[in-house]
DNA sequence: CAAAGATTTCAGAGATCTGTGAATACTCTG
DNA sequence: CAGAGTATTCACAGATCTCTGAAATCTTTG
């Protein structure tokens, strides 16, 4: 089948993407890896395979996603190993990590005010201007991408009705 | 005075971070350095010398910021040494710059999406989240900053009609 | 509880990236 | 338009990072 190429395309395209923009490069080809994957789950050797990486390469990057939720391990029954799987709701559990970062920065923020003393000296400003950004955002950003989950959580439930008339 | 090392600590501090974050180091530190100055300006000789990196790793670092928004050259009138900044609202343009990775991760889950044939195969129900996650961030996101944006200046413009007073 | 199957760890080779220092190219000024 | 003062470019050395391949560890099963 074509599509299986292009999905593959599409994956390491997507994976070049990451890349460029700070991830591992082999942790960005697993995740998309097992995001293209026509199937439900793949195993530590399917990475290898499909990768042609070795296995403690793909144990490294395992290593790196699952603590970020962009991927989880799946329970399988009747086979002795491990099954990997992109998470459900991956992409807004990254969204949701960048508030911690997020955080930080305004108490960075926050300390470079103290430590500026004057709020009126260049530094000052500057700080004033980046505390009050990230408050914002740190104030905006977790309620929207809630809103996100319910209305999507509910659009699905009502396709799955759909299905079922 | 010793608020000058306290700042100078914050910025490396800031600066760790972001280089964990993905950014050049020596970018990075540029970049604090500019941020937590209680020079309005730095001159490339100034950073060299706080800094402790040579004229070329200024330049590069500049050359990588500037595109950004996160630094700018400064009109110097009667130096002919170029004077650089950190901009006024630089979050909010550097938040904004994520809209165009947000909009190409809503572009790759399209073309996924065309690639996986049936949005019911497990492959298409991934995309069909992502490109949904994606396209509902790209919609709110840009207005979010636009409103801090404006709260912003006016809050601003408040204060200084209050310090007229 | 032994043995097979699978994952993780780790040292080291190889690739990649980054800053230096010098040479080059600009750009003002007198 | 010559010359001094800056900024930029570039080759290379040094540091950093990353994957491999093998050994070690863990886990399941007969």
């Amino acid at each position: 089948m074509g599509d299986d190429k292009r999905l593959r395309d599409a994956a390491e395209k997507l994976a070049l993407i990451l890349a460029q923009g700070g991830m591992q490069k082999t942790t960005a080809r697993v995740m998309t890896c097992l995001l293209f994957s026509q199937q439900e789950t793949l195993t530590a050797a399917d990475l290898c395979a499909e990768l042609q990486i070795s296995s403690g390469a793909v144990s490294g990057a395992v290593k790196q996603l699952t603590p970020s939720g962009l991927l989880e391990r799946v329970p399988a029954p009747g086979s002795r190993r491990d099954h990997y799987r992109f998470p459900d709701g991956a992409w807004a559990t990254l969204m949701s990590q960048q508030n911690q970062l997020l955080a930080t920065m305004g108490e960075v923020a926050d300390q470079g005010l103290a430590a500026a003393g004057d709020p009126s000296t260049p530094a000052g400003q500057r700080m004033a201007e980046m505390r009050d950004f990230y408050s914002f955002m740190l104030r905006e950003l977790p309620p929207l991408i809630e809103r996100w989950r319910t209305d999507f959580t509910a659009k699905q439930a009502k396709q799955e009705t759909h299905q079922a008339d």
